[in-house]
RNA sequence: CGGAGCGUAGCUCAGCCUGGCUAGAGCACUUGGUUUGGGACCAAGACGUCGCAGGUUCGAAUCCUGUCGCUCCGACCA
């Protein structure tokens, strides 16, 4: 490609409303362009580095198995409806209305069509294993668009579909897509890595993320150095030690704590009651049930491991009047030990089972209870680990000390059993003629957002520096002339032609613009290899061979063309 | 949806508080010339319904009201 002939908007500012490097550099380096928020045009250079991500997840998904297909975007209510997700997945789909009034939903993904497909299908267990794959558009509706494509409102993802007739031959399929996942984002250059995860509205009962370390990322991860554990926040657990039980005491005693509503007043003199033996009283609205959740005072109760245990669907603190009128207090003197209405559950956390001599709200607004055993004093419903980790707790493996980092979610394996297939059908029968619902899998990968997590590892303070494998070109071949007749035009149109003729991906920048201007816009775009020639390297005979994250090298100019190739043989593809 | 901020040239922004003359700068763009190894220089030029609608006023980019869009924080997140 002449750069002349294709569009590279190059930009030397970033449009103001860009916030994060990556979102910047996909903007300057001319890859897309906004049109609303959270839609986006791919140019020229964009979507070819998009290709090249797809591509390889072509490659990896075919080498593990899976077929592709092809499914709709617009889908009709009605399977959503079957499934149960019309309801639990409401605020993230996108719905329309066609001229006749029938509504259609946008897919944001597709468990409810490949399972009708299996169920109209797949009739033997003859036919299984299957794999069925997707690269297509999927909607969201996002209730905030931000960061360029990391959370937009319609995105490229690669949905993956497995079906199997038993569980075990599931977490075979499961595993399969682990490791082709793992390859796939080794190859995109990307430092993924796998952590332990929450299921979700999906539903299922196992499951992994990718993750890519970068502080702008949405997700926290717990890991461990030692051991290798990892987790989302969401559903890390640690080895930390319950609540220490003390000589049981006497029995609970009411104390007035006038104006006193938080666990930091109440760790204060006169009271000093410090954070590890106060009992954090939270009221939530789960599904529309009042519920009472008991944690150590000095923790924080993940939502997402609320609902996972209780199975709700949504789940919300409840309102300081919902709080007076379940309890009869407000928040800030709640407690579960009275007055709890018998038809609300108490949920405690795991850190309070056995824990005594605690102090919590009395559940009469400016007084509180001490000499609080759980055991004793607290009718809790079901134990849970309801709290969430922090670093430098103990690894709940091997007992070393937990970090947490942010990162950018690009993948989710899940392994989903037959959630899916028994509501919409998908049966087949098996050896001895009996009927049994498929065993699923499901698999996604968010292309645009792999596109943008790459770029936000891989710049430096002059632009992109994208690994070779998704580079929307490998070379950049800059002749610092480009007058018809000139040494460095003319050879740059043979090497051109003869790098083009052995299949590289390469770009001639014939723009007469000044040198430094095409050296700005070619660290920008982030070429892996960029070929310079110039009248004092021609004049030696030479031509100049830059790697963007590595010194020059000059060749002679007949070895030019085997340098880049070897160059890029040299690359670790798979 | 709650909180905050911003909408002026393709991009970055000034002007607004304290209303006034023909609405500005840098970059980008066009033409000519000089340049030519890391975002050149000189000259000339083109590009704006000052987001939109209403109001106040002799007069509105500027003040008021409404509205739309965008960004950030929060809530939310297959």
């Amino acid at each position: 490609m002449k750069w002349t002939q294709t569009l590279i908007p190059t930009l030397r500012d970033a449009p103001a409303d860009a916030e994060i490097v990556s979102h910047k550099l996909l903007l300057r380096a001319g890859l897309i362009r906004k049109l609303a928020g959270g839609v986006y045009t791919f140019l020229p250079l964009g979507l070819r580095a998009l290709r090249k991500i797809e591509g390889i997840i072509r490659e990896e998904m075919n080498r593990a198995g899976a077929i592709e297909v092809l499914m709709p975007a617009l889908q009709p209510p009605e399977i959503w409806e079957q499934s149960g997700r019309a309801e639990t997945a409401s605020n993230v789909l996108f719905k329309v209305k066609d001229s006749s009034g029938r509504q259609w939903f946008l897919s944001p993904t597709a468990e409810e069509v490949i399972t009708t497909l299996a169920a109209n299908e797949i009739n033997s267990y003859r036919q299984l294993p299957k794999n069925f794959y997707q690269v297509s558009l999927k909607f969201r509706d996002e209730i905030r668009p931000r960061f360029g494509l990391m959370r937009a409102k319609e995105f490229i993802m690669k949905d993956a579909y497995s079906f199997d007739t038993t569980d075990e031959l599931a977490m075979v399929s499961y595993k399969k897509m682990y490791d082709a996942y793992t390859r796939i984002f080794a190859r995109c250059g990307l430092q993924a890595f796998p952590v332990e995860a929450d299921t979700g509205v999906i539903g299922g009962n196992h499951s992994h993320e990718f993750m890519v370390p970068a502080e702008t990322g949405e997700n926290e991860v717990a890991f461990c150095e030692a051991c290798g554990y990892a987790a989302n926040i969401e559903k890390a657990t640690s080895g930390i030690p319950k609540t220490a039980a003390r000589d049981l005491g006497p029995a609970i005693e009411q104390f007035a704590t006038p104006g006193v509503v938080t666990i930091e007043a109440l760790a204060k003199a006169p009271y000093s009651v410090p954070a590890n033996r106060q009992i954090k009283t939270l009221v939530y609205v789960a599904d529309s049930k009042v519920v009472l959740i008991a944690i150590r005072g000095d923790d924080q109760l993940n939502e997402t491991k609320l609902m996972a245990r209780t199975g709700a669907v949504a789940v919300r603190p409840a309102t300081p009047e919902e709080c007076q009128a379940t309890l009869g207090a407000k928040p800030g003197s709640l407690g579960a030990v009275a007055k709890v209405p018998a038809d609300v559950k108490v949920y405690s956390d795991e850190r309070l089972r056995g824990a005594n001599d605690m102090t919590t709200g009395a559940n009469e607004d400016g007084f509180h209870y001490r000499n609080v055993s759980l055991e004793r004093d607290i009718k809790v419903t079901e134990w849970y680990d309801l709290r969430t980790v922090s670093a430098g707790e103990p690894c709940v493996k091997c007992g070393k000390s937990l970090k947490i980092r942010r990162a950018i979610e690009v993948g989710h394996v899940f392994k989903l059993g037959t959630k899916y297939s028994e509501k919409l059908g998908a049966n087949f029968l098996d050896e001895t003629g009996v009927r049994r619902p498929a065993v699923m899998g499901c698999y996604g990968i968010g292309v645009t957002r792999t596109l943008q997590a790459v770029i936000e590892q891989s710049n430096d303070k002059d632009g992109i520096v994208w690994p070779l494998n998704v580079a929307p070109y490998q070379v950049c071949i800059t002749p610092l002339s480009v007058a018809p007749e000139s040494q460095a035009m003319q050879l740059a149109e043979k090497i051109y032609a003869e790098l083009t003729a052995q299949g590289v991906d390469v770009i001639l920048d014939d723009r007469d613009d000044r040198p430094g201007v095409k050296f700005k816009d070619a660290d920008l775009v982030g070429f892996p290899l960029r070929v310079g020639l110039g009248e004092k390297s021609l004049a030696k005979g030479e031509v100049e061979i830059k790697p963007r994250n590595g010194p020059v090298q000059y060749v002679k100019i007949e070895e030019a063309v085997a340098l880049v190739r070897k160059l890029i043989s040299e690359n670790p593809a798979l």
